[in-house]
DNA sequence: ATGGTGGTCCTACCA
């Protein structure tokens, strides 16, 4: 039975419902990791969601700010709410699946942007960016999960680490999500984990993709100007299980959008 | 160098 899993920073939930509607026809996913709902988890419109098919919730709010959630048509366990870089903010839950080869650990993130410029000594969002990031690399260096452990990480990851995930490389390269610095921190967590990107594994690198248009940039399509700020990776038993992986890019074009798209990827598990 | 749009919640702050 294949398990599709799609990400999606939808830039308040409670604004992005009928969009979570249209997600759900268009790409019917057993599982999706919310990013950005930007509400409490007593406010979280869990009753709609789990009318939608998905019952099965771990949440982790705040007032107005981040938010992540892992929705599912299978029951979920294990959840937790993890923190890093110091403060209390909902940006990492976790859960584990069942599945026909046993249980699938998910985790869900919402990276920090990281402000505007790319300095941490001046700018203390890009330096919590970077501590988020590498707080979490030496919790799963510490953890010393298992490479063979099935553990799917997925969430708007605020980095585009290819040089084709953004529109240019050559404008990007001093603009924060695709400094040299986010990027090798982005590297160490991947290698923490011994983690796979599964959406790479089916698009050469030499083709530009990517899952954000910026709301200011009037013509978002004609112009596309875009990054790939979302990401699912695998850990290796995954690697053979990858069955496919999308790109909502339509999503962008849905009245009120968010400036973030879907991002799926099946596995046969 | 600046401002462009959209979200939260009511005054700026964040993306």
């Amino acid at each position: 039975m294949p398990l599709k899993i799609t990400t999606w920073n939808v830039n308040s939930i409670r604004k992005r419902l009928d969009h979570l509607g249209w997600l759900i026809e268009a790409e019917r996913p057993d599982v999706i990791c919310l990013q950005e709902t930007k509400v409490e988890a007593a406010g979280f419109p869990g009753g709609d969601i789990a009318a939608l098919g998905y019952p099965h919730q771990a949440v982790a709010g705040q007032k107005g700010y981040n938010g992540v959630a892992i929705l599912s048509r299978r029951p979920l366990s294990d959840i937790e709410r993890l923190h890093w870089g110091g403060g209390e903010a909902a940006r990492h839950v976790a859960a584990r699946v069942a599945t026909g080869d046993g249980p699938l650990e998910l985790h869900t993130l919402y990276v920090p942007a990281g402000g505007d410029k790319p300095d941490p000594l001046t700018n203390p969002k890009f330096a919590h960016k970077l501590d988020y990031l590498a707080d979490l690399a030496h919790w799963w260096l510490a953890r010393a999960a298992a490479p063979e452990t099935p553990i799917v990480l997925t969430g708007d990851l605020n980095v585009a680490p290819l040089e084709t995930d953004v529109w240019s490389h050559e404008r990007l390269r001093r603009v924060v999500t695709h400094t040299e610095i986010e990027i090798a921190h982005l590297d160490r967590l991947r290698l923490a984990g011994h983690w796979v990107d599964a959406v790479r594994h089916f698009v050469p690198e030499t083709e530009k993709i990517y899952s954000w248009w910026s709301y200011r940039t009037p013509d978002w399509d004609g112009a596309d100007k875009g990054r790939r700020l979302d990401h699912v990776w695998v850990t290796p038993p995954l690697v053979p299980r990858l069955a496919g992986a999308t790109i909502l890019r339509e999503a962008r074009g849905w009245p009120r959008p968010s400036d973030h798209v879907p991002v799926s990827v099946v596995l046969d598990v």
